[in-house]
RNA sequence: GGGCCCGUAGCUCAGUCGGUAGAGCAGCGGCCUUUUAAGCCGUUGGUCGCAGGUUCGAUUCCUGCCGGGCUCACCA
């Protein structure tokens, strides 16, 4: 019990907890009501300042809610902002306005409390839009201590004091960081609107939105190490998903012609600006379409996403402009590489490409297959300069073990991958439906993994199964949602659009 | 996992070439009836990330650990 110990032995933010608890005591001393059930708000912040000009001149009363953000007392007066889901009001409290036993009440509220108010809106001296309280409500106490951060507004420019920085804690308390930065709750807005818009495009096409399962038997769709669960009453091992790939590609298969899903995968890896070990990626497919429709339903689906979110297909991304205006370029992976390196990396034995891998500093070891050299490679010299939304198609067949073999080069799979600012935001294929060659892949896979290749992909025996029964052609897509929130909000990492990344444990 | 950097008051940061620390904001006590980074006067608050080592003495130097950031590697 906090209260045997006085304030001597206690941490200084105990401390600070404790005068909040002291005025939480008095309050209830006053018969007030510190966390009550409800609260009747007639507007919002942003609804009292875009009416201002009705509701000062008829005198109308608001009522509004929100959390108590700056306090500023005045003898017998007092300001304060409050801040409610749509942004910040200032409020003006008179002692001779709301009597002496509500004025004192007043004093007891702390920066973090939430409270109700009722009165009537004017401008100040200074032109701020005001609420004058003629009565308020304690919504919530407050009990610990919110990091008061200040703010001058001139001219257009916002100056912050003191800003609340911390990554570590930004990210582990993210309610405080949206508390406080409103900047914050800015870029998790449009991240909803993002989704809203994609979702939106899809319906209005015909697309049907359907869940697969998150806990699955066997992981598949992707090269990559999963998480691993255990079912108890099965007493068996199952897999969180690393992708939805294999189980939308059944629900064509059984009849549906466009299915999309958002689908929150795990991956077992490392984190980075760019990954988070769950994150979200948009799959869909669509039945008798190949790459290049997937392609430019790709191209028109981001740029209206661009056009609709940020009324524009241009935006800044980490400084540098990226022009999201269609039709975008389309060029093939090996012509790219060679573009950059000389040389076509198929005329290389497999020494000389290892050669021309080391030589661009990668590490690369011998049980390394060609096409993950190339794949590499690429990523190591020409990701990079893929600023401007790109296609790259037409991918080496050993690293693409679900994609339809290229009409005119068996050695090459119908796949694109789609780069911007430098990251790649997207992946498609024209689907493989030939359940043999299929089989081949998987056997294939299969082999690389034996050489211990742990991300090589596993067999799924049911999925061959529903391909046997025959799936249409089909054009699949993935697009990873969190790096398109990031492109158009210009955050330059993945833990900035995910609202609780992942953290060790405190 | 490698490299570099960081961890000092609730928040943002100084500082100590080794002698156990300081500011602003927040808090607390005053004054102030249109302020706005409100102001003015006064004031509380710290096992300087943790554990060892060196030293008469460590927050400062060294080592290890924990947490974080950036970066490379791994990886979509």
């Amino acid at each position: 019990m906090l209260y045997f110990f006085g304030e001597d032995d206690m941490r200084p933010e105990d401390q600070l907890i404790g005068r909040r608890r002291e005025k939480l005591a008095k309050l209830r001393e006053m018969g007030v009501e510190p966390y009550p059930y409800r609260f009747q708000a007639t507007h919002t912040s942003r609804e009292v300042k875009d009416e201002f000009d009705a509701l000062s001149s008829a005198r109308d009363p608001v009522s509004l809610a929100g959390r108590i953000m700056s306090i500023r007392e005045h003898g017998k007066t007092c300001f304060s902002h409050i801040q409610d889901g749509e942004g910040r009001i200032q409020i003006y409290i008179r002692r001779d306005v709301v009597g002496n036993e509500a004025f004192s009440a007043f004093k007891l509220l702390d920066i973090g409390d939430i409270i109700g108010v009722r009165g009537t809106v004017f401008r100040t001296r200074t032109g701020e839009i005001t609420v004058e309280v003629r009565s308020f409500q304690v919504l919530c106490k407050s009990l610990r201590p919110l990091p008061v951060v200040k703010e001058k507004v001139e001219g257009d420019k916002r100056i912050i004091y003191d800003p609340f920085t911390d990554k570590e804690q930004r990210y582990r308390q993210r309610y405080v960081d949206l508390i406080v930065n409103p900047d914050v709750r800015e870029v998790f807005r449009r991240r909803t609107e993002i989704i809203r818009v994609l979702r939106e495009f899809l319906d209005e096409r015909g697309f049907l939105e359907v869940e697969t399962p998150v806990l699955q038997p066997v992981y598949g769709g992707a090269s990559a190490r999963p998480f691993v669960t255990h079912h108890n009453a099965l007493d068996m091992d199952l897999y969180l998903r690393i992708s939805n790939e294999l189980y939308l590609k059944r629900l064509i298969v059984g009849g549906f012609e466009k299915v999309y899903e958002f689908s929150k995968d795990f991956r077992n890896e490392g984190m980075d600006r760019l990954h988070n070990p769950e994150f979200t990626l948009l799959e869909a497919y669509q039945a008798y379409a190949d790459y290049h429709d997937i392609m430019d339903l790709t191209e028109d689906m981001l740029s209206h996403a661009a056009e609709e979110v940020l009324g524009t297909t241009k935006l800044v991304y980490q400084g540098t402009e990226v022009d999201l205006t269609p039709p975008w370029r389309r060029i093939r992976m090996l012509e790219a590489l060679e573009e950059e390196v000389g040389v076509d990396p198929r005329e290389l034995s497999d020494e000389a490409l290892r050669k021309l891998c080391l030589s661009h500093g990668l590490d690369v070891d011998g049980g390394m297959g060609r096409g993950k050299m190339v794949d590499k490679l690429f990523d190591e010299v020409v990701k990079p300069q893929l600023v401007q939304p790109t296609f790259v198609v037409d991918y080496p067949v050993e690293t693409s073990p679900l994609a339809k073999r290229h009409r005119d080069d068996p050695e090459l799979v119908e796949r694109f991958e789609l780069f911007v600012s430098g990251m790649e935001i997207a992946n498609a294929f024209s689907e493989l439906n030939d359940p043999e060659d299929q089989m081949r892949r998987f056997q294939e896979q299969m082999r690389l993994r034996e050489r211990g290749d742990e991300e090589a992909q596993v067999l799924d025996r049911d999925f061959i199964r529903a391909l046997e029964y025959g799936m249409p052609p089909t054009g699949g897509l993935g697009i990873g949602v969190d790096r398109l929130v990031m492109l158009f909000t210009d955050m330059p990492s993945i833990r900035d659009v995910i609202l609780f990344p992942h953290m060790r444990p405190e």
